[in-house]
DNA sequence: TTGTAATTGACAACATGTTGTCAATATGAG
DNA sequence: CTCATATTGACAACATGTTGTCAATTACAA
């Protein structure tokens, strides 16, 4: 039934503006935005210093994309650049001391929040949501960008 | 757990940048893009002609977002506005017929699409999907759009 | 009827995503 | 070592979403 997969993108597309909007009002108070939120999430969550390029590539996004916010958030003090001993060019985004408070403080208002929106909802169904979501994610993603050994499932790319 | 929910947030980010891609990539060979598509198809699905403030509430985007989008439909001959009898200002969007001829070929390149997608996912997997998804929009919703009668839920909005 | 509130479209400013292009900088095949 | 290729950041153009403001229009209560 393509209905049901049909209302399931719908879905996405109106959940994924709702969740925006709410992150907003969530973190504005301390100057952030949902994606800036984002962005200093993924620069503190990774395991060693990275540049901007291997930011975007972990978040899913273009490079330009997550490079702009990166330079406002690094034009605020929110985040600094460490040399890389590897690329004179690729400098490594790293949290500065208010960047790390901030960021902090959006994570405690993130917590209770979360919380709030798992409420009610069976554990066993939103497993069931996220791995719906990865597969569907995964089949675009495989069809964007076809390696060699599956090309033969495109029709033509131009 | 939080955890799942957090995870769910991210993977809703990630397919809603898919999602976009992938339609873009469908209908481009048209002239169309992701938003126009849905456009062209909140415009066609209405039971009666509507003004675009209606569009956009049915869609659950800012009226101006839509208004933007309709007016380049409007310039590019897909849409037509038709006089409103009970408001002079608001016209009524319609399709014209080369917007009917556009949307139609959309929805046929559409059709195998979603088929795709829902291939090899239980149909009973994407019914709990959307439910889930629902639920967190719908509570989203309420804690941003309090009504009276729910507001003492709310612990404070500035 | 009158005046207030809600709706609507127009316009502007801005945030956030995309693609494309360019030069600088690795990386790796030969 | 040398040259083709890939990666990276900078810059620009653009699509699509937001909010805010304004005037025109409609709806409704007094």
């Amino acid at each position: 039934m393509t209905l049901h997969m049909t209302t399931l993108i719908i879905e996405t597309f109106r959940l994924n503006g709702e969740l925006l909007a709410a992150g907003d009002r969530l973190v504005s108070a301390i100057g952030l935005t949902s994606a800036r939120w984002q962005v200093l999430g993924a620069i503190e969550m990774a395991p060693v210093p990275l540049p901007v390029a291997h930011i975007a590539r972990n978040m899913g996004l273009s490079r330009q994309a997550v490079q702009r916010v990166v330079n406002t958030l690094a034009a605020e003090g929110l985040v600094a650049f460490a040399d890389n001993p590897h690329h004179a060019r690729a400098k490594l985004a790293v949290l500065s001391t208010s960047g790390k408070r901030v960021f902090d403080e959006a994570m405690a208002r993130q917590l209770p929040w979360v919380e709030g929106l798992a409420k009610g909802i069976d554990v066993s169904d939103i497993k069931t949501a996220v791995s719906v979501l990865r597969s569907v994610r995964e089949k675009l993603q495989a069809a964007a960008k076809p390696r060699e050994d599956q090309r033969y499932v495109m029709e033509e790319h131009a």
